[in-house]
DNA sequence: TGCGCCGGCGCC
DNA sequence: AAAGGGCGCCGGCGCA
């Protein structure tokens, strides 16, 4: 039976490039009340070593990913037995569980006392505060004076010997080891209750990916000064031009700041008393005026269609230009949360502009080179799979083994063509060939998901300037005879045109991919009346609780897709980390975004950075191999090296197939 | 003044 | 019958 503890560090604060801060003293707390003991840095230290060599010992924390970074920075000599132990399911963590358990429940990122989505403490979604609550029954974030009062103080007592520390900066470590080790075990009893036994078989897996992402948080990312300086110079110039023109129009106070209200006066006037709207909620339940890139640009007003094109720079100056600055003196450290509802991992660092010149302003540091590797088409492929696995067979996954262009398929499907005669045309950049695949391709992508008609014709519109009825050349004037359509609650004005392109080639769709008409009528089936739904997210068996109609589709792809990539993310971190034979010693993972990776390689010998780079991808599309094992013949992905980061960053090679790192356009002609 | 809600928008 | 899913961040606004 293995030995269970409950493992807390206190350290010095931490600060931006410092998410490993120095060691202070750890507490431990065991099954038995009363075991709880505070340890000094050294004590822990000793003790930490020895537990990670005895291999029946198994730690818990809240959290732990941390932990086990402080004392990784402390003694880098035990990068190795942590990624050991790790490999061997010996870690686990309180948050995590509880987020495995919500989401059999159904009950993810809501509170179940009072239904509300959770608040975010510091980043994690479920602090220990909050477990305490509602496995412990105790309120601990309401005494505010006490032990929580020395948290951010240990620094302080470093050096002090633990027998002069106050009593308060005693206690607080203390019980936090004891709650964390009774949450964990009411956890174990409450998951024998839920379906799927709270899903914590997985958490190993998850654990194993917040490791990893935590380590590429506290290595971070740099940025490139000039570049910065010049992307503000560029963007406060425009954003001071907006704001100029638009004060005199009343939308921008002199102060600089928006009129909100005066805007929505202004759409509604311009829509003639009747504007789109927002849905409805508690506090405003008609809704309020929409203002909307989409609304701004119909208006039939000219200030506001400009203000509708004026948008962008905005978002870079609030969001991004601070921390590019912040990034020139210290390593940005991303934020991760290793587990959605979905499976997958959310951070405040997966959301870059693909254009604008954000992206570019991050540098590889010097040595170092970045490799950015993403799976090709990832979630075509965990559809199909998803697919077999639910109705037995996927014309998808056939066409993506015999590496058809699935595009063409189902534009070939769409035109009553066969793929064979419709390729050549496609290659030829024949005009309808071309136009069919674009619009195969947004339903590729898009109506998996469940998207309706009104829905599909309303996103392609908005966000890739798509207009269905030209594009399938039934119309000539879009918009002339517009429909309203809901999207997401909101109601949209669309092409009535557009729409009955959507629901023609949405029906053609399923015709291309029959597995998925299968798919949604029982979809239907399982959700009639807004019935809620369990559904299982396949490969990782993580049950997904209270699904709606698109849920029920979009999970186990999605998810499943998730799962694959934290697995890669492991295990390339594991070698980078703790695998000295491995081309990838030493090099770093930076960032996860869904369905790529990115790495600073060691880029000092130009073999080692290719081995390093191919070692990389290889590690991925085996990883996704195995977690979608029919699609296994049409897992792709290739490395990019890159200085800078950008979504230009392609894979260059030389005659001999060796990598060569990319070089953006402009400055190889400088 | 602080905080929570809300709309809007960036990405996959 | 119809139904995009998943996030995080920011500014404005209204409430306490």
């Amino acid at each position: 039976m293995p030995v269970l503890f409950s493992f807390d560090t206190e350290t010095y604060p931490i600060q931006p490039g410092l998410l490993a801060p120095p060691l202070v003293c750890a507490s431990i707390a065991l099954e038995a009340a009363g075991s709880e003991q505070l340890l000094s840095a050294a004590q822990a230290r000793a003790w930490f070593r020895e537990a990670l060599r005895a291999p029946d010992v198994e730690l818990t924390g809240a959290n732990l990913p941390y932990d086990l970074g402080v004392m990784c920075a402390d003694d880098p000599r035990l990068v190795d037995a942590v990624f050991a132990a790790a490999e061997a399911g010996r870690f686990h963590d309180v948050a995590i569980r509880e987020a495995l358990l919500d989401i059999a429940r159904g009950l993810h990122g809501v509170d179940p006392e009072t239904g509300r989505p959770l608040g975010d403490d510091e980043g994690a979604r479920y602090p220990l505060a909050l477990l305490v609550r509602r496995h412990l029954g105790l309120d601990i974030s309401a005494d505010k004076h006490a032990p929580d009062a020395w948290r951010l103080r240990y620094g302080e007592l470093d050096g002090v010997p633990l027998e002069e520390w106050p009593e308060g900066a005693v206690k607080y470590p203390l019980r936090d080891a004891r709650f964390t080790l009774d949450v964990h075990l009411s956890q174990a009893r409450a998951a024998s209750t839920i379906a799927n036994g709270g899903n914590l078989h997985a958490e190993g897996d998850q654990v194993r990916a917040a490791i990893a992402l935590h380590f590429a948080s506290i290595w971070g990312l740099r940025t490139h000064a000039g570049r910065v300086e010049q992307l503000r110079r560029r963007v406060e110039q425009e954003w001071k031009a907006n704001r100029a023109h638009f004060q005199a129009a009343g939308i921008f106070r002199p102060n600089g700041t928006k009129d909100s209200k005066r805007l929505a006066q202004l759409v509604t006037a311009a829509y003639n008393g009747s504007p789109p709207v927002t849905p409805p909620s508690s506090r405003f339940p008609e809704g309020q005026v929409a203002t909307d890139r989409d609304t701004l640009l119909d208006s039939g007003d000219t200030v506001l269609e400009e203000l509708g094109k004026a948008g962008k720079v905005d978002k870079y100056r609030s969001t991004y230009l601070g921390k590019l600055e912040a990034g020139t003196a210290t390593p940005l450290n991303p934020r991760f949360n290793v587990l959605v509802s979905t499976t997958r991992v959310s951070s405040d660092y997966q959301q870059l502009p693909q254009r604008g010149g954000v992206r570019e302003c991050h540098e590889a540091r010097p040595g170092f080179v970045f490799c950015s590797v993403d799976y090709g088409g990832l979630e075509l492929r965990t559809m199909a799979q998803r697919a077999i696995w639910d109705v037995g067979y996927s014309r998808m996954a056939d066409a993506l083994l015999a590496k058809e262009d699935v595009h063409t398929s189902a534009a070939a499907t769409f035109l009553g063509e066969s793929y064979d005669a419709l390729l050549p045309r496609v290659k030829a950049k024949e005009a309808t060939a071309t136009s069919f695949r674009s619009l195969a391709k947004i339903f590729n992508f898009g109506k998996g998901g469940g998207l309706g008609a009104g829905g599909m014709a309303y996103h392609a519109r908005a966000k890739d300037g798509v207009r269905f009825c030209l594009l399938a050349k039934v119309a000539d004037t879009c918009g002339v005879e517009r429909v309203p359509v809901r999207v997401q609650g909101k109601v949209k004005m669309v092409c009535a045109a557009c729409v009955e392109v959507s629901r023609r080639y949405g029906d053609r769709w399923l015709d291309a991919w029959p597995e998925q008409r299968a798919l949604f009528a029982r979809a239907s089936a399982y959700t009639r009346n807004g019935q809620l739904v369990d559904v299982m997210i396949p490969g990782a068996d993580i049950l997904r609780g209270g699904c709606s109609y698109t849920q029920w589709l979009n999970t186990p792809f999605q998810g499943l897709g998730a799962v694959g990539a934290k697995l890669a993310t492991w295990r390339v971190s594991r070698e980078m980390y703790a695998d000295r034979r491995s081309p990838l010693w030493g090099s770093r993972l930076i960032l996860m975004v869904h369905d790529e990776l990115v790495a600073e390689l060691r880029g000092d010998c130009p073999n080692r950075l290719h081995d390093a780079a191919e070692r990389m991808a290889e590690l991925m599309r085996q990883a996704m191999r195995e977690v979608t094992p029919d699609l296994a013949g049409a897992i792709e992905a290739e490395p990019a090296l890159s200085r800078v980061l950008s979504k230009d960053a392609a894979t260059v090679r030389d005659e001999r197939g060796r990598l060569l790192v990319w070089e953006p356009v402009a400055e190889k002609a400088a």
